[in-house]
DNA sequence: TGGATTACGAAAACTGTTTTCATTATTGAA
DNA sequence: TTCAATAATGAAAACAGTTTTCGTAATCCA
């Protein structure tokens, strides 16, 4: 299995492609550039993870205030046609926006208690599900897996939770 | 591969079955059984797949008008809580509720195209998602597989979008 | 630089779901 | 049975997340 590490620091070079990707898809689609698409993006494309509007516009509002969310989420289904970002839904009601990603698809281990989302790739499993559609003659464009349980690790799981509930009552 | 079958008729053995189990479930939570609630709960075991709540409410109309959504909304939480039914989400923003099921678990594989959504379950693919999670230190309580795609079999899958789109058009 | 066009922000609208509240039904005990 | 006590109902309001509207402001190309 390949686990992807989401501890790394963001790689600027890639940040400054995608911006530049961004960027040529607006020139593309015949729309215009203006400072608050760019901060949105500039400011995603800086963050981790599985990032919810709510997160996105806290961190967006401390560059520029004044910017909405209507414009965060307009942002966010230009940068998901644009191909760059990938939007996904965990069950919690909420939508969460991904742009950065080690590989291209992945599936995801998702702690229900500390909310840690981890992301995995494994060729074999994608091998199988193949083999299965095959037998259900059923072409497959894009699947979802996602493993809900809880992390062995209960010290690590347990700062997590600790962090998060700090972190949600500074808020 | 086990693809499980969802064009047989509805077993009514099955059905009653359902029907006591939920009918203990409410005395022992100490709730009372009512008109509504009867009617909504085998109307619901009587239909088949992943059923929405308008889909429910619409059926649920015929055998008495005057039941409203709210009351479909909360008896459907009951079935969940009661373990008879499953709550489900394929991203369309709506939920989908399943009771009857061959298996326990299962998988979905769901037709872009013509919506169909196929159950199906394989052991591999449950011991190898097993394997993963330990590698990763992680225990699965739950987990979710879907395959989105389209039907190879072009002709029935027509059929299908064409009857679907019959039954909206009557509506 | 002008003028067509697109984007913005605030607020209203929308969708699916949950809650409220006054009224009605069910229940177990007398 | 009849009587409370309690739970359930239906209509409407509230709710959360998201999308749309609308008047104003910014962008961009000629």
């Amino acid at each position: 299995m390949v686990t992807i590490n989401t501890n790394t620091p963001v790689d600027e070079e890639l940040v400054k492609e995608k911006e530049a990707a961004f960027a040529a898809f607006i020139q593309r689609r015949g729309l215009k550039t203006t400072r608050q698409r760019n901060t949105i993006i500039s400011t995603f494309f800086r963050m981790r993870g599985h990032i919810s509007v709510e997160e996105l516009l806290v961190q967006v509002k401390k560059a520029n205030p004044r910017i909405g969310y209507a414009t965060v989420y307009r942002t966010l289904h230009l940068l998901v046609e644009s191909g760059l970002v990938e939007e996904r839904r965990f069950g919690d009601g909420l939508a969460r926006y991904e742009g950065h990603s080690a590989v291209e698809h992945h599936d995801h281990m998702i702690c229900l208690e500390c909310g840690l989302i981890s992301e995995f790739y494994n060729p074999r499993l994608e091998a199988l599900q193949e083999s299965l559609a095959e037998e259900n003659n059923f072409e497959i464009y894009r699947h979802r897996l996602e493993l809900y349980g809880v992390c062995k690790d209960k010290a690590a799981c347990e700062a997590r939770k600790q962090q998060k509930a700090a972190r949600a009552q500074g808020a």
